[in-house]
RNA sequence: GGCGCGUUCGUCUAGUGGCUUAGGACGCCGCCCUCUCAAGGCGGAGAUCACGGGUUCGACUCCCGUACGCGCUACCA
């Protein structure tokens, strides 16, 4: 094992969206493959036929790479260990299946559901720990080929010695310990020749020659069942690592009902994968220092599983849209403006055509304040239309019976040259001042009302320059008509 | 009900027996900067380390118990 590289997958379940709780169970075993040299492999775990979802598999695969978690094999890219569907591997489950009978380790059964759920409710009244109890497993060959021939409805059950105690070492919680008194002789194989997870699992994971499993914590508690899998094949234990679980804010677990929860829908909202990483990163795991802000690259370096935590985490969208912030502040002109361009093609704008530097000028003032790309559109709307009204407390504020003639006089003043820089918007603001012998944030406020119906925003002379002189002395001549009817 | 796991500011967390009057980040509040809004800088409020025992000269840190939370308890994953 020394010698073996690490191998580590991500195995969701095809039953509609990624969630963000998977994102960061891939992504843990991303950076620990990336971190170590190893492998990360994508598995489908599709052996449940009442839940699948017609393209929940194209859709896990797009928003994996929209994240950038790149594996080394899986199901679009091959590899040497494939088929990675597991609906496309039941030949082998069943083979390994037939080991367990023929060594005992497991048994066929042909209980009806009925008498399963009669057998349950009997032990729910007494109060006693549900679970199967072994009814078919003596049964005689020749009662079972009888069966079998007749091919009455059966499944594959694991066959758990009582009195045993399942202890194993997981790398995050330690020492866990399990009677086999409390562990089922679980379903291996349906009764529709479909394996279920357990054994599924194990089988692929030994086959596909994973060394850590690196999965969510509600799989802490089947565990055991897989231990004893592991043992009647007389395989190598992987390491087990569990994953503390992601919350809702009432810290039940994460789900649909409090917010999002599809990797899609932040997606859509405008996230950046960088930052949705970063975030999730952190719900969990920490590098021991004060860093907040991770790139990908940093994060691969840094990741280790020792540091990950047991006790589950909120999730917190304010920190998510403070990462978010960061993560937009450091990106390149030329990426934002990409984004810009796509958003500004979604938008009612879409028809209107920008040059580059028009809207690299826009990014530059606009990137400190706001959380999202899109809201460059909202709270920087004055630079693709004109304002159609003007903001009441504002107007209230800053709109006095001397404004209308301040403002027409700077009007004048700037039209007289050419093509002002923002040097000059600023000078003659300050002449036009000194003119009516007031300060400057007498013309600056109507000003900026003027032009942009709002009282904040960036500065006033970035935002005359950005939208020019004609702008400027249309919108002056627009306030002044509608505010002094 | 049974079994398992967990429990440090509102939230994410640092802390591995003395360095801790428990540190950082988000959020919140205030100040500075300033034409506004942000950003940035500075500062503040915010945690009897779930509770109770024990071990120890000394415990947030080790042990036991209790409470609470969560997970599992399917021919779902």
């Amino acid at each position: 094992m020394i010698n073996n590289i690490p191998r580590v997958r991500f195995a969701p379940s095809p039953t509609g969206y990624l969630h963000v709780g998977g994102l960061r169970t891939a992504l843990y075993n991303y950076l620990f493959a990336r971190n170590s040299g190893g492998k990360f492999i994508l598995r489908i775990e599709d052996t449940d036929r009442n839940r699948y979802i017609p393209g929940a598999i194209e859709n896990l695969i797009s928003t994996l790479k929209w994240a950038e978690i790149d594996y080394d094999e899986g199901p679009d890219i091959g590899g040497e260990n494939g088929p990675y569907l597991q609906s496309e591997r039941l030949d082998i489950y069943k083979e390994h299946a037939d080991i367990l009978i023929k060594n005992k380790k497991a048994y066929y059964c042909f209980c009806s559901a009925e008498r399963l759920a009669s057998l349950r409710e009997e032990q729910q009244k007494q109060n006693i720990q549900t679970k199967y109890d072994k009814h078919c497993l003596n049964l005689s060959d020749e009662t079972i080929s009888q069966n079998l021939s007749k091919g009455l409805p059966h499944v594959v059950r694991l066959n758990v010695e009582p009195g045993k105690i399942i202890k194993f070492r997981d790398h995050i919680r330690e020492e866990v310990e399990f009677s086999s008194e409390v562990v089922d002789d679980q379903v291996l194989i349906k009764s529709d020749k479909y394996p279920t997870y357990h054994l599924a699992n194990v089988v692929d994971d030994h086959l596909m020659k994973i060394t850590h499993v690196i999965r969510g914590e509600e799989w802490l508690s089947s565990t055991p069942k897989h231990i004893i899998l592991y043992e009647a094949f007389g395989w190598e234990i992987p390491v087990f690592a569990h994953l503390p679980l992601l919350l809702n804010a009432d810290r039940s677990k994460l789900s649909k009902r409090q917010g999002d929860v599809a990797v899609e829908d932040y997606r859509n909202k405008g996230y950046l994968k960088e930052a949705l990483i970063n975030f999730v990163a952190l719900l969990g795991w920490t590098a021991g220092d004060d860093k907040e802000y991770y790139d990908i690259d940093e994060l691969i370096s840094k990741f280790s599983l020792d540091r990950v935590n047991k006790s589950g985490a909120v999730f917190n969208i304010e920190k998510l849209n403070w990462l978010n912030e960061e993560h937009l502040r450091r990106k390149s002109d030329a990426e934002l403006l990409q984004m810009l361009r796509t958003e500004l093609s979604e938008s009612k704008y879409s028809t209107l055509t920008y040059t580059d530097e028009y809207l690299i000028s826009v990014i530059r003032v606009m990137k400190e304040r706001v959380s999202f790309i899109k809201e460059i559109l909202e709270k920087g709307y004055y630079f693709f239309e004109e304002p159609s009204s003007y903001e009441e407390a504002v107007v209230k504020k800053r709109w006095n019976n001397q404004s209308a003639e301040i403002l027409k006089l700077y009007g004048e003043n700037i039209r007289a040259i050419n093509s002002p820089t923002k040097e000059d918007y600023e000078n003659i603001l300050k002449n036009t001042a000194a003119q009516f012998n007031t300060g400057n944030g007498d013309v600056i406020h109507p000003l900026r009302l003027a032009v942009s119906g709002i009282g904040g925003g960036p500065g006033i002379f970035d935002i005359l320059y950005i939208i020019g002189r004609e702008k400027t002395l249309n919108r002056i001549n627009t306030i002044i008509e509608k505010l002094n009817k």
